[in-house]
DNA sequence: CATATATTGATAGTATTACTATTATATTTG
DNA sequence: CAAATATAATAGTAATACTATCAATATATG
């Protein structure tokens, strides 16, 4: 196990935030408040204003938080891969069969998101569907080299480089596992925004299809040590 | 063939647009200069008043022909995949073999873009550019379902469904064609988006790497006829 | 050719956003 | 209890995303 049970806490680069939201109540409830106001809204609506009255404080509270709205989004969605990171090395871990493994893997990132009560203050269903919704908002930017370089976007990196590993543990000799392994993460966020919005764009309707179609995909693609 | 030579014109919804830009030289001029101006400082810095500015005309004549920007990009995003099913359908129409046509398809849409001579006030290169950072940004939005409802966004719908008749002509079994064809075009585009910005997560770094890893995807993930 | 009509340009104005700055008031801690 | 720290309240600024009005100019038509 690669953290240990009990005080798992998701570690996110302290140049995202001004003052740890962690650190405080107030901070906890930015937190909590800002991601059902988000999914309610939307990013665009979503002001610090409109937060300050909602969580019975005041903008310039928030302000000595985070220094805008775009950085909350990067905190946010950093702990959300964070999260899912989380799952993934723990439900992979014990696996030692290089094809079991990546599927465990492809179902943890493809399946459809449920409460986890270690964190009582975040909505991880809710969370998931900001991310669906806006985590692309939070690199189509043009600041994202420098933000990249800042490292921002570091927890998500690692997380397809994970996947990228193990596409190649199973097939040496594919010769695209980050595009595989990039496809599958902003792939399944995809389907399940086209789910929602765009039905007919998709077939992945029911729990467990998208998990299905990207197992599919990767297996049929990648040469496992049986075809030989 | 299904459109005509020589007098070939993209068709856009009329409710995205006031006055159709098409009709005047200054309506000629926004769109022109605006795939400069969102090429070069971005959707999020861009305004009908820089706009204005550029032109040498005024931010309410621009008000004239949209509304505000989000229809802007939406008619220029628009513009550019009626654009590319102009290319998909010229250079698909005349194959027979499934193979081959979806074959040449996949080519079409993940190859890099080049200049049309025949939109002279339309830079295809930096709308392709402007696609790829913005398009997402045109339906991640609270309204996205009533401007659905609109039909501002059958022109993508359509692509993909040409897409997914192509995959089915090929493994009419395959369970999940719309899942792979939205998977295609929107992947691809990230795959761009990937080697500008996050090279690491990406293969796809030359030219037709993009075409390659999705042809290998795709072929890999159907049953053609040969296969048995 | 005259006049109606449409188009564009210039200017002004409004509500909201995304902040910054300052000061006052709680709360914690040493 | 004093000092430090955190939070709240208020005010203010520049920019954005518009709307409204009116003048100037081009174009169309009778």
């Amino acid at each position: 196990m690669e953290r240990l049970f009990g005080s798992v806490t998701i570690k996110i680069n302290d140049k995202i935030y001004v003052k740890d939201p962690q650190s405080s109540d107030l901070g906890k409830r930015i937190i909590e408040q800002s991601i059902l106001m988000i999914n309610d809204i939307g990013f665009e609506g979503f002001t610090f204003k409109k937060l300050g009255h909602q969580i019975g404080s005041n903008e310039s509270s928030i302000y000595r938080y985070f220094e805008n709205k775009h950085k909350l989004l990067l905190y946010l969605t950093s702990w959300y891969w964070g999260w899912l990171e989380y799952q993934l090395v723990f439900a992979t871990n014990s696996i030692t069969d290089s094809s079991e493994k990546l599927k465990k893997a492809i179902e943890v990132v493809t399946r459809p998101t449920v409460e986890d009560s270690a964190f009582s203050h975040i909505n991880e269903v809710l969370l998931n569907n900001i991310v669906i919704n806006e985590y692309s908002k939070s690199y189509l930017t043009k600041e994202i080299d420098s933000e990249n370089k800042e490292g921002y976007f570091v927890i998500y990196k690692r997380m397809i480089e994970r996947f990228n590993e193990m596409i190649s543990a199973v097939d040496s000799e594919y010769k695209y596992p980050s595009s595989l392994a990039s496809t599958i993460l902003e792939g399944s966020l995809h389907q399940y925004f086209l789910k929602d919005h765009f039905p007919t764009l998709t077939d992945c309707h029911e729990k467990g299809d998208a998990t299905k179609y990207f197992t599919d995909l990767v297996f049929h693609t990648l040469r496992t040590k049986q075809d030989g």
